[in-house]
DNA sequence: TTAGTTGCAAAGGCTTTGCACGCGC
DNA sequence: GCGCGTGCAAAGCCTTTGCAACTAA
């Protein structure tokens, strides 16, 4: 097991799941932590997880639990453009992602600014803010080096 | 409408994609004004405004306009999460997205910081950076005033 | 002429929805 | 025991793909 030890944000499961209003159960249980020994995870990354502890779990008991955790605000969804939306545990703290427009891998990182004030846009125009999302795209070390001469600058979107 | 000093996108339609390296074509040439008159359209809503002046086209060839001139850095997508991908002309100045959660308006605004630092992560882990998004969420006025006590979750997001 | 584009049709991937049974509280 | 949550199945939406005919350059 070798479980390790609780210094993230994420304290008991079970806890956590009810803390938030919601009934525990297996399915939801597995989901927390398979989200939390792995970030940035696609709803199929999850299923693929949870399958191998509670077997009898379906694909779409995963999206609902998601999709409960994220109403709940324990988890957030990112959706890189033209890839299956991600889930990654929500933290206190305000980060961005780094996302790979050749393999989709998915990075934390923090602004450059110290704090947030990326999170406060200079006119709000009367909205009501409640969350910011700050994605950079660009190419991994590994796939840089994988097709160096290949294309200098790959469209980030659409085909090719 | 006095539009904008135009910088790069909003010239002369057929000058503008000759000059991306494309062929003039009606669909094309369609779309382009389209998304000029109405920015943050979808791609059924540019097909909507297409078939008007041009009616022989269709959507599949809207989307291949659209992912051509995506290629051709002529426009850019965004993804509001849960609803269908959204374009407008790319142009000069990098400005960020505010969209209502509730009915998907879509705004531009300025980042807080006058130049674009956002545009920075403050470590790059060695990606090629190429672009960047940011997505600001929250509810527009209209949305707010038409059903206060509703549904403005209050509960999902209490802090971020 | 020659190759880039279109139009039509169909498939594909990701996600949501409906309903009866089971389980948490 | 009550009501939420699950599992199974199917549909839904948005988008991409294949191929023959057409037209811009």
């Amino acid at each position: 097991m070798t479980t390790a030890p609780t210094h993230t944000s994420v304290g008991d499961p079970d806890a956590v799941i009810r803390a938030a209003g919601l009934r525990v159960t297996e399915p939801r249980r597995a989901v927390l932590i398979s989200l939390r020994d792995r970030p940035h995870a696609s709803a199929e990354d999850v299923f693929q997880t949870v399958v191998e502890s509670v077997p009898s779990t379906s694909l779409q008991s995963v999206y609902n639990a998601l999709s409960d955790f994220a109403d709940a605000g324990l988890v957030r969804r990112i959706e890189p453009a033209g890839r299956p939306g991600l889930f990654e545990l929500r933290v206190a703290d305000n980060h961005h992602h780094l996302i790979c427009t050749d393999c989709g891998d998915v990075r934390d990182v923090d602004c450059v600014v110290g704090a947030a004030p990326c999170l406060t846009p200079a006119d709000s125009q009367g909205f009501t803010l409640q969350t910011a999302e700050v994605t950079f795209w660009g190419v991994c070390p590994d796939c840089a080096a994988a097709s160096p001469a290949e294309n200098p600058a790959p469209a980030a979107f659409g085909r090719s």
